[in-house]
DNA sequence: TTGAATTCCTAGCAATTTTGTAGTATATTA
DNA sequence: TAATATACTACAAAATTGCTAGGAATTCAA
């Protein structure tokens, strides 16, 4: 039931750009640098973040990301999701296909849209905003 | 954040175990042929929950598991962690060694902490009886 | 107009984890 | 003593994760 570094660094990868809202572009590189991460996975990362509009970018000389929103308006819960693929913790609850006819009488499936609903409460009560605010008076361990 | 096979078998296995409580000790073998899971795999799986204690063997002939307490005393909680190791969404969660000295001061540590007790909160108040009876409503797909 | 900086895109690959298989030793019962 | 089971250990295939590599396309500044 983990959570795999995309959805952890995309997570820090946004709060950056949060941070840095008014600096105009912000390239891979700096991020990278500050986040101590891999540009080039971080490259990846950002463009699972770009094709669903979370973040606009510039290419060339002077050119990077910046988010499209004000933080307030994100919540952890679609970064993840847009970044994890989805919170289920079963194939079966992936959006469009069901993969088994009975599965909508299946006992367990009941559970795991139970566990889904729990996690998708939390992590969508969260905006950028508060990983901002924390983050200046905590600061990020960066492990997790 | 997918439940491995481990967790979705070993619900399905303590089920049929609850199912078949009053017949004396069930071979893996028959368990295994009702689930249409692997006899091999089954038995790594139930060796987890052996260890914990949630179900006795014994050996040879007419030999077997069986359930160490009603279904009603089982939660989902407990036969998940048993079998996955642990809910959390971030090794730092993992109890005993917190790998990382800032973590306690970190800012989504405190959102993972929050996930894990959503999930626990939901795979916690649901008991083994509960599935019971709703398999035999129901029944069980067997994916998931 | 040229060169540096940067995103965009695709492919591949190493490490890890998951999901099993296989074989043998040990215990129990009829 | 033969058949039936669990107990234990090792290994292996398949899938996923986490990352690396290289080059094409674009933009800006000197």
């Amino acid at each position: 039931m983990k959570i795999s570094t995309k959805g952890r660094y995309a997570l820090r990868l946004m709060t950056d750009l949060a941070i840095h809202k008014d600096d105009g572009y912000i390239s891979i590189k700096s991020i990278a640098t500050r986040q101590n991460i891999s540009e080039k996975y971080l490259e990846q990362i950002i463009k699972l973040l770009a094709k669903e509009n979370l973040v606009e970018s510039t290419r060339g000389a002077q050119g990077g990301y910046k988010l499209t929103r004000e933080p307030v308006e994100y919540t952890v819960g679609e970064i993840l999701r847009v970044t994890e693929g989805s919170l289920a913790p079963v194939a079966c609850l992936e959006t469009d296909d069901n993969p088994c006819e009975n599965c909508m009488d299946c006992v367990t499936l009941e559970i795991w849209q139970c566990v889904l609903d729990a996690v998708n409460k939390v992590v969508d009560s969260i905006t950028l905003q508060y990983l901002v605010d924390k983050q200046r008076e905590k600061g990020n361990c960066g492990c997790c």
